[in-house]
RNA sequence: GCCGCUUUAGCUCAGCUGGUAGAGCACAUCAUUCGUAAUGAUGGGGUCACAGGUUCGAGUCCUGUAAGCGGCACCA
């Protein structure tokens, strides 16, 4: 007998093996009709496992959270089945759920298209209104194998065989139909409903891997109701409005163009708001770093000697002399990072341990040759500026060093408005340099850290592991931002190189008179200025609080008899070091007010008659119709009280 | 880089199964001086991404190249 706690507290025993469906059944037959699964002791599994011991039980029906998963799941089994009933011969591979819904993956001569949507959805259609149930079979591995060889599914027999040996195969049936799968999956697919939709075809590796075949995947998203699948696909529409590279042509901020991919021009008001990020950045710097510049051509020696020739040669770019006659046949690389540079100006003249830790911060530009494919707007480009700095100290400074970059990145993003953060270690990689024992230490003393770090802000950060996934010479923290349409992209890093230093032959003087190599930690807040300003724009939808917004200020005028008055304002607000521009045209001030609201102003001033002869001003702020009367100085007082950058607001 | 798709006026897009380019916005000129999201009239503007090919004839079909888009891989 085994003893079941249901939810409210009471428990009865059952035989041994007893199945959810079973006791479902005999509480009431509709709740075993609307039961689609059950969670044993909070874990998820099918209704119709025996029950072998002890547990509390929860039967979890198509409204239940978790039965979301579930849904996708079986959707994605019902979309293969549909693919195979369609296509013959093409083979399934796996089909897992993800963040936003499910996908599938599919070898085929020929990929799908979006016009096959239609056919699939309408199988899918016809599959789940047959209601087959899901039954779930452990096979042998030898029957696994020989029924896949026999089916041709080639992907699906390396998966049976790549599973570990203790665990079981099992297979989940639906009708005829039926996949290798993990499970758990409801108890019919008739329970998926009707709230499904297939949103785009892509191409992935098998397995993820670039040497592997190209597979042809689908994507698909499903819903307990018609009705969140709206709202999901209304959410996506507006996730698309606020995309960056369509607000940065909206507002005017940049462009890209054929002959220079994935390098940004930068249109003025692009640039001011660019510019207004980095003199943010600097005054953040000011005390704790030195600003330093280093070359943008170096010889390639210097890059050989760095490693970067070695390693990093197929994402550089380089460059020699163009005239005919030149005597420098030399090759110069462009630098794709700012570290070496930094090391040449810590090499010049001696430093002592008393000196560290010495923090050399640049506002560099690197090129780097990004693979065509990896482009996407300001957020991955082939040019980019970095917030860099490399600190030299001692290895009792490190791990004191690391986190107060952490509390300056925190801060930055606190600045900016960003709550969640994820904080990532990644480990040593295949490639890289150094030996085992440096990369022991190094990643000994950042686990540390990162605990400290989860300890300490454990409300904004959450902390996970990448192994594998450092950079060539050292460990790193990566801190993550999420993009409007749900891409993470990596902003700062935390870099621990115990190999560069040693590489260029940089040293101090220890207190024992040994020269000793420095510990060099990179570091970047941003990242990329380009891709931060890309998710700030993304991040405020183009609304930008004002200290950062481009154009701070329109004043425009009702007609020709203000223009005078409106000139007299902006000279005090420009005074006051506001950003104003002045729209004195011919122009109705509907017409004035539509432009300048679409171009994301997020403060238009009005005078007319009335205002020139009061002093006064008419303000309307962007997203609102309310215009707010008020004097001349009041108004200039609170917008540059406004204006002013958050930073600077704590200073006094 | 890989799979698929796309590329027509400054922008957004029409252009059926091949028969020598169209709209709206924007821009220019003129009129209008009008109190909070589009005043009206007139006008200029495209070797249809580029290079080949098929055809009597190509924006439309085929091939290649480039850039972009959605993913994958890579990455700040």
């Amino acid at each position: 007998m085994v003893s079941v706690t249901f939810p409210d507290g009471a428990q009865r025993q059952f035989p041994a093996g007893v199945t959810g469906f079973e006791i479902a059944k005999g509480i009431s037959p509709s709740l075993a009709k609307r039961t689609i699964a059950m969670a044993l002791d909070g874990v998820v599994v099918d209704l119709a496992d025996p029950i072998q011991q002890d547990a509390k039980i929860e039967f979890v029906d198509r409204e239940d959270p978790r039965a979301l998963e579930l849904i996708r799941h079986d959707c994605a089994h019902v979309l293969a089945e549909a693919v195979q009933a369609l296509w013959p011969g093409t083979q399934v591979t796996i089909g897992p759920v993800i963040e936003n819904g499910f996908y599938y993956d599919f070898f085929r001569e020929t990929p799908f298209t979006p016009e096959d949507f239609v056919a699939i959805e309408k199988k899918m259609r016809e599959i789940i209104a047959r209601d087959a149930p899901l039954t779930k079979e452990v096979w042998s591995r030898e029957d696994a194998i020989s029924f896949f060889e026999k089916k041709g599914e080639a992907f699906k027999v390396e998966l049976v065989q790549s599973i570990p040996g203790n665990e079981d195969l099992k297979i989940y049936k639906q009708g005829e139909w039926l996949d290798l799968c993990r499970g758990p999956h409801m108890t019919s697919v008739g329970k998926i409903g009707t709230a499904f939709k297939l949103m785009k075809v892509a191409g992935a590796y098998w397995r993820g891997k670039s040497e592997n075949p190209m597979l042809s995947r689908i994507y698909g998203t499903a819903f307990a109701k018609q009705e969140q699948l709206d709202a999901y696909l209304k959410q996506i529409e507006e996730a698309e409005r606020r995309d960056h590279r369509r607000l940065g042509r909206e507002m005017d901020l940049f462009h890209f163009q054929e002959e220079a991919p994935g390098a940004i021009f930068w249109h003025p008001k692009g640039w001011t708001l660019f510019q207004t990020l980095v003199a943010y950045m600097r005054r953040r710097l000011s005390g704790d770093y030195q600003e330093v510049n280093a070359p943008q051509l170096m010889d390639k020696n210097m890059w050989e000697i760095s490693g970067h020739w070695g390693w990093y040669r197929e994402n550089m770019f380089m460059s020699k002399s163009a005239g005919d006659d030149t005597e420098d046949e030399r090759t110069y690389a462009i630098k794709p990072m700012n570290c070496p540079g930094h090391v040449q100006i810590f090499k010049h003249g001696l430093r002592s341990y008393r000196d560290l830790p010495i923090r050399f911060a640049e506002f560099g530009v690197v090129h780097r040759y990004e693979p065509s494919g990896a482009m996407h707007g300001v957020m991955r480009v082939r040019a980019f500026t970095q917030d860099d700095a490399h600190i030299f100290c001692t290895e009792e400074q490190l791990a004191e060093e690391c986190h107060k970059i952490n509390e300056l990145i925190l801060s930055v993003y606190g600045d900016f408005g960003f709550g969640r953060i994820v904080v990532k270690l990644s480990t040593r990689p295949e490639k890289r340099v150094g030996t085992d024992a440096m990369w022991d230490h190094a990643e000994a003393v950042m686990m540390r850290v990162l605990d400290e770090i989860k300890a300490r802000h454990g409300d904004i950060i959450e902390t996970s592991l990448n192994p594998g996934e450092g950079a060539f010479y050292g460990p790193k923290f990566e801190y993550v931002l999420r993009d409007a349409i749900g891409r993470d992209w990596q902003c700062g890093t935390t870099q621990v190189d115990f190999n560069l230093p040693e590489r260029f032959g940089a040293f101090y003087i220890s207190p024992t008179s040994e020269k000793t190599p420095p510990v060099m930690v990179h570091r970047a807040i941003c990242g990329s200025l380009e891709r931060f300003t890309g998710i700030l724009i993304e991040h405020f939808a183009g609304h930008m609080p004002l200290w950062l917004s481009p154009v701070q200020v329109v004043v425009a005028t009702i007609t020709q008899d203000a223009d005078d008055y409106a000139f007299e304002l902006i000279a005090a607000m420009r005074k006051r070091g506001l950003r104003v521009d002045a729209d004195v045209r011919n122009e109705k001030i509907n017409y004035k007010v539509r432009e300048h609201s679409l171009a994301k102003i997020p403060v238009m001033v009005v005078v007319g008659k009335k205002e020139a002869l009061e002093k006064t001003v008419s303000i309307r702020r962007l997203g609102s119709q309310a215009q707010t009367a008020m004097t001349m100085e009041e108004a200039i007082a609170s917008l540059v009280e406004e204006a002013t950058p958050p930073d600077v607001k704590r200073i006094d």
